[in-house]
DNA sequence: GTTGGCCTTATTGTATCCATTTTTCCACAT
DNA sequence: ATGTGGAAAAATGGATACAATAAGGCCAAC
């Protein structure tokens, strides 16, 4: 039996459902499935080369966490979502990370969490200060300003502050993702902004820190939200998702 | 075939899922499982009449929004919580329902809110100012008091702040539920106060009414913390979960 | 008497099967 | 030509069967 000789082809993992759940979340973050589409769960299930049992799994878990919307005897999509639910996740942003911000002052930074702090600081700012400017280097200041958002979060230490601000970051992530490139100038103030929050915060002064940071992901919520209005335009003319998405990025 | 005369037994919903969720989240809610318990899945899928299939798609849910832990291989069990689980989330809850306040104020309420609120808390005035306290009384007072913040979520006009409200409010709910009355000194106290931020709302005071909810719920977090304190040290003496609970409660 | 290892048992994880519902598409009538 | 009805196809929802892993008990050895 063929299906047999798939189970054990790969790998020898206790549990695949997690696994499943994982490659489902890439899948809808790299943007193979645009929002709004629908998620065939046979289809799914031979992609992965597992059953529907794990898919169907998974796909109800990223469902509750709000990626996937589910609709009785019609399955799952991906979630929808306008410049509006960006405007709304950015307001809540503003004050959870600002909260953050406030919290990591007023109870400071361990030792570890100051040199990773100012490690992605200098990171950042080599990146901005180079000319070259392609995916790689985008990429990678994803990846740093991610960080050193995570720092901040994790200094607060409160694990449910962590929890929701996780839970709103999917769907930013989920847009900022198909955008290939950001303007120079626009990285250029948001380094600069690190360095004030940054300087906030490790001189413990709370308030100082909660206002600079909640202004700071304000401003890029309006920025993004700035962005994906033009998209909409596109689409409201005719484009389909992905084309229009393609041109504001190339 | 006996199973298959389960199926048609009460009723003929399209999908039983969703109700099962349901289900199990009242089975949780309620304590019929206490915290750090394990969910057998067979057990369950028995006493709901349905297989095991749906049950499990519930458990991922209820696992997504955390009120339940996952550990591969070994199944699902009741998130346990402790005192500073609490602390936790009513800083958090804090922060976001003074937000909510804010923006209720910022934005103002519809006629229909309006008189909700007022509704609310007249009945809240009524409930505190008659002498019975018995179990009907205190859960009434518990569904005003519900209902009287969800006003004010619903008119701050923000669904992802609403749902960020929701994920934290499962565990307190759960904590709540298990003490059988409110002492009524504290009542009157947290009527009090909402008649304030009522005030703030009505007259447009975003920033009084963002730290007058502000530090109402955190008040409320203080004492709920504080009785939790006490329960977790009768455990600590050798009590099991449900006689320390019902011993401070009763 | 205690401890360590093995074997049985119970429970979870996955695959497949069947029923029900939705969707699609084509024929037919207006 | 277009809209509607209905039938066929496909996809979801749920049940059961089976495999794999973890848990617990029992026996033996020290």
């Amino acid at each position: 039996m063929s299906f047999m000789s798939l189970r054990h082809e790969g790998n020898d993992m206790a549990t695949r459902g997690l696994e499943v759940g994982r490659a489902l979340r890439d899948l809808i973050a790299t943007g193979a499935y645009a929002p709004g589409s629908r998620l065939n769960e046979n289809e799914l299930a031979i992609a992965l080369k597992v059953s529907r049992t794990p898919v169907r799994s998974a796909l109800s878990t990223l469902a509750a966490e709000g990626l996937l919307v589910y609709r009785p005897n019609s399955g799952y999509s991906v979630r929808p979502f306008s410049s509006r639910d960006i405007e709304e996740i950015y307001a809540v942003r503003a004050e959870l990370d600002g909260m953050a911000a406030r919290l990591a002052a007023f109870k400071g930074l361990s030792d570890q969490q100051r040199g990773a702090h100012h490690r992605l600081l200098q990171e950042s700012g080599e990146l901005i200060a180079q000319d070259r400017w392609d995916d790689d280097v985008c990429q990678r200041w994803r990846q740093v300003n991610s960080a050193f958002h995570a720092v901040i979060h994790e200094a607060a230490n409160n694990a449910y502050l962590v929890q929701a601000i996780h839970q709103t970051d999917e769907i930013p992530f989920f847009a900022l993702i198909r955008f290939k490139w950001y303007d120079k100038e626009m990285l250029r103030r948001s380094h600069e902004e690190h360095v004030e929050i940054s300087d906030a915060i490790l001189n413990r002064q709370p308030s100082r820190a909660e206002s600079l940071e909640s202004e700071h992901v304000y401003r890029s919520g309006r920025r993004l939200v700035a962005n994906w209005r033009r998209i909409e335009e596109q689409i409201r003319r005719g484009k389909c998702f992905e084309s229009a998405v393609l041109s504001d990025a190339a």
